[in-house]
Formats: C-alpha cells, sequence, structure tokens
DNA sequence: TGTACATCAGTGAACGCGCGTTCACTGATGTAC
DNA sequence: TGTACATCAGTGAACGCGCGTTCACTGATGTAC
C-alpha cells in the first residue's frame, strides 16, 4: 500500500543505513536484496522503487556512509589508536568503509569504483591538514603513508585468526605510526 | 577415462596453480568451480576428486600460493619499491595474496582463515629478520608497521578509479616508509 | 471542510540464471596371472 | 613379456538452492472539486 512522503524518506534512509551496514560486516555479495530490505521492515519487491539496481544501491551507500574520520580536536595519536582499537576491529560495520571494502570495490563496476574514490580523496584530504610536515607536500605525504598503514594494520588484524597475533598487529601498527616502542 | 598418476599429480597442481590466480584476480566468490576445472582443461565434476569442497580448495590454495616474499639478496628499499610498483598493482593475479585477499578472507570460514594467518605469520617472520631495528622486539615492530603500509597502500591503490590518485598513494607510500621526499 | 478518485509505495509470487554438488557412466590405466 | 580384467579419473546431465529482477495487484495517501 503507498505510505507517506515522509514514511518514503525514512525509508530510504533506513535502506542505505542498513546497506552499509551489513555490506561492510559481510561485503557486497554476501549481502542480499532481501536481507537489506527485511532490515528497513520492508519487503524485496519494493526495493527497485528506490533504485534501479543493487550496483547503484551500492554506489549511493558508498557516497552516504559514515567516513569515520578524525575529529577536529581529536590529536592525530588519538585518531591512530581509536582506528587500531580492538572495538574498531570487532565492529566493521559501523566502521571505517575503506578498510572494510577496499578489496571488493576493486573488482565493482566504475560508478562503485568512482564514489569509493572519492570518499578515500575526501579522507586524505582531511587528514593532510593536520598531519605532520613542513611543507604541504610532506603533510600529504605522511597523511597518505599513515592512513595506508593503518588502512592495511586493521585489515591484517581482522584477517587474522589468532587472537595474539591479531593484538600485535594493532599494537605494533600503532607504535611504528607514533614512533614509540611497544611496552 | 582414468589418466595415469603422473597426469593425476600435474592436475592437482594446475589446478591449485589456476585457483590461486583467478581467486586473486577475482575473489573467491566471483571465480566457480567450473572456471577453475577449465583453466585446467577440465570439466567441473572431475573437481570433487581432488578437493571434498570449493572451501577446503580454497584453503589448500593460500597454503600452497606463492608468498611474493623478500628475496634474501634484495635491500628492504628495492623490496618496498617492487611491492608497491605499478606492475605488481595491475597484476594481482600473480603477486602478493595477503593485499589481494585479505578482505575476503576475513570472512571466511575458519580453516580458510587460519591457513592465510600462517601465511602471514611466515611473512611476518621473514621480514623481521632482515628490518631494521637494535633489538628484536624493535625489528618486528618495523616489520609489522612496513608490512601493514605496504598492504594498505598497494590496496588503496587498486581500489581507486582515479589513474593519478593511485600513483601517487603508490609513491607516497613508499616515500613515508623509505624516509624519502617524493621527487 | 468534506468527499471521490487518481496515484503510487509496498506486497509476494514468479522468472531466469548460475552456482556448488551429486551421480551413473565411460574408457584408459595398471595390476594379477 | 603378453593378456584379461578390476580400478578409478574424468565426463556431462541433473539436482536443489538462492540470487537479482519483474510484475500484477492492493490499499493508503493526497489531491481536485
Amino acid at each position: 500500500m503507498k505510505v507517506s512522503r515522509q514514511q518514503v524518506a525514512e525509508n530510504r534512509r533506513k535502506i542505505l543505513d542498513i546497506a552499509g551496514k551489513l555490506f561492510r560486516e559481510k561485503g557486497f555479495e554476501a549481502v542480499s536484496v532481501a536481507d537489506i530490505m527485511a532490515g528497513a521492515g520492508l519487503t524485496h519487491g519494493g526495493f527497485y522503487g528506490y533504485f534501479p539496481s543493487k550496483d547503484a544501491l551500492i554506489a549511493h551507500t558508498l557516497g552516504a556512509v559514515a567516513q569515520n574520520p578524525k575529529t577536529p580536536q581529536e590529536s592525530q595519536d588519538a585518531f591512530i589508536a581509536r582506528y587500531l582499537s580492538c572495538a574498531h576491529k570487532d565492529n566493521p560495520g559501523s566502521g571505517c568503509p575503506v578498510a572494510a571494502l577496499a578489496g571488493d570495490v576493486a573488482r565493482m563496476p566504475p560508478p562503485v569504483r568512482t564514489a569509493m574514490t572519492a570518499a578515500l580523496a575526501g579522507q586524505l584530504e582531511q587528514l593532510a591538514e593536520t598531519a605532520e610536515g613542513d611543507t604541504a607536500q610532506a603533510r600529504r605525504q605522511n597523511a597518505i603513508g599513515t592512513y595506508a598503514a593503518l588502512v592495511g594494520g586493521l585489515t591484517l588484524a581482522r584477517m587474522s585468526n589468532d587472537e595474539t597475533l591479531s593484538a600485535e598487529i594493532l599494537a605494533a601498527t600503532g607504535a611504528f605510526l607514533t614512533g614509540q616502542s611497544q611496552p
């Protein structure tokens, strides 16, 4: 049955929210259109009133998803510690979409890759503003190197089936980036 | 029809080889058993004479796949440059399986994760042997931080749909790790 | 403001497709004599 | 060494299943009067 325009807007937001969460948790292929619509409290057939295809939803999701960025008042070291925390490692659904989905996005069609590339470019620009370095070029280089290590460290820790190794990777990557030795 | 024992051994090797290549190129889910067997010059029905399931093949593939490691005679900087080369970025099928598949493996069942974790642990041990640092602990920390940045940098470069950004990420990550500024 | 009706968001059965897996069969291999 | 036959690697049709997508239908919304 028809629903109010306000309900439509809310349903669209719910679909994008739940899709972002499920994609980050399970990857694009393991999440079905029916899963997403059920998560939004709807049935699968209604999906195509909101998006023309699953791939279109994926592209929109990546454009809308929270970027889990460094907050302005947060120090560089605090951002690194938060990014490499156990809480972030164990909750990909509410964490950094780049770390959770970069490997999958590389094999997706151009619209999806373009949306994610824009998100990455924005993230790097923001990090470069507050990164260490005397010149803009040095700051950007540090921002890229740091972000690569964060994404790689979190990905390796999530992949590892050995809790000790997983924790060591998070700690060592953090220490490597902040220049401190591990305790 | 039955084939010789030598042919069986060769077919098994072919299956593992082509599976390793296809998985790294397209991910586990996008490669079918029929694709793999066709790549090995066989038909799909024969697969189950070699492995009990697709997941079992995945675990065996990760255990057998070439680790693309740092060679003993290769300097640390040369290894970093090779890992972050355009050639490596553009040829995941013959490149580092950790960078190509870490994101997917995190969502795989325990046998697959265990096989990949063992491969990662071996890689880290090898890198720690020749990493910079005064103590074994410092060398291991540097090995982990460096490897995290390599895997993350390569993953981000492969994900990016913008060739300029992609090349910049590879170059900046390399410069970040070797302590040189970009040209 | 109240009513009649056109609109259209949502429903759920159905579709075509590709997947992992099974299985009866084929015919070359390799062994027993 | 030569032959007869048991073994079994490989074949390809078939299965059950879940997926993305379509569509005829339903009934609440929102508008025209």
